[in-house]
DNA sequence: AGAAAAATGTACATCTGTGTCTAAAGTAAC
DNA sequence: GTTACTTTAGACACAGATGTACATTTTTCT
């Protein structure tokens, strides 16, 4: 049987066994992260993966590092961009929500999911949750919002995302564009200039209309 | 060995093992809720399930049919319930989230991570959803907000709670009914009336100071 | 071409889980 | 107390997963 190679000249690689993970964990959940499937997937032995990695615990570790080095940075990044007015940092914050390169939402959820089960990751969500809240936190108070203001503002903003990518809604960007301004009025108490929004909009190839 | 028998005057019982598997189910999620565990939680042999259960899938579809009955219903009954304000509406609603015999937020959580590996599960978690937004929705109208201004403070007031479940955070009372007053704010954009914010306090059992 | 290294695959031992069949023990009713 | 019914547990068959040992193949280097 012809098996796709990869640059080294091998079919198997560390990369592909957690590119494998990675999506088995995004479709099904840690527990489906198993060895045996994933080498079925692959065309591969299975034992051909100890070669690889030492164990499943590997494995999955490497999962964890692959979600922190994505998801968490991202966030505190584009909350400190610069804005004209709050309006339009929350708009740069907003970039992450619909832009997958940003954050990675049903790796999010999965991850979330897994600390359910392994106290271990429970921690390490918990502080991905600290230091995003703090940043948002910061953002809010940069623009002159009262402390205790600012920290039910930047988990309003923050938990409505978390809850979102919760409910695993599949929405055409179009829906998801049109509640925008609504949410940053919400959200900042300040409604969105025009051209704050159509720079907005054109970033992420939307055509309002 | 000496063991703890139930009404029947038997030891195990359809309830029984269903509760063993909810609290199975909350702490670790669905993938650890298996027979053979649970008999050892339970002091019992493996195969006495099979008296009470046709097989796992049964225990498995009784625990859902749980979270259906408890959870569905009560936002909606609340959201309904009487009110002079929409700050004071608001509030009805919030008392989901701190009573947990209205609202079960570990199970709520525990059921939407399990929705990722089942479409069954993922199906009965978007019509809650829907049905539960849409009570929400409702609440904003009847006090007199346009349509789309509704939808979205309802989403925002949904996803901030299911957010919130999703961290997982334990958090004191006191931490969050601080916060209380400017959640209404946000959602409502009115201020909540001093004897409107002790009245929730106190069917809470907080003090204030 | 031959040697060394990298990667794969087969066989084996083990563990955890499911579900069925059957014998035994416990409980209630007469 | 005997009987009928309910519940429990032991034995068996089987499936899927993990990890190790060892032989084999494939690639790279010289």
């Amino acid at each position: 049987m012809d098996q796709a190679l990869n640059d080294t000249g091998w079919r198997g690689s560390q990369e592909g066994w957690l590119e494998a993970a990675y999506h088995s964990l995004l479709d099904s959940g840690v527990d489906s992260v198993k060895i045996l499937p994933l080498a079925k997937k692959l065309n591969l032995s299975r034992t051909s993966f100890y070669w690889f990695f030492k164990d499943r615990e590997e494995l999955l570790a490497g999962l964890v590092a692959r979600w922190r080095d994505k998801n968490t940075g991202n966030i505190i990044k584009q909350s400190e961009a610069y804005a004209e007015s709050l309006a339009e940092a929350m708009l740069n914050v907003f970039d992450c929500w619909l832009n997958n390169d940003l954050f990675d939402a049903r790796f999010e959820f999965a991850v979330r999911s897994w600390a359910l089960q392994s106290d271990e990751i429970l921690a390490e969500v918990r502080q991905a949750d600290q230091l995003r809240l703090e940043a948002l936190k910061l953002m809010f108070i940069r623009f002159g919002l009262p402390e205790a203001t600012s920290d039910v503002r930047a988990r309003t903003t923050y938990l409505v995302q978390i809850g979102y990518i919760s409910m695993q809604a599949r929405e055409e960007l179009a829906v998801r564009m049109k509640r925008i301004p609504e949410y940053i009025a919400i959200y900042t108490g300040e409604v969105p200039q025009q051209r704050e929004l159509d720079r907005f909009f054109s970033r992420h190839g939307y055509r309002p209309g």
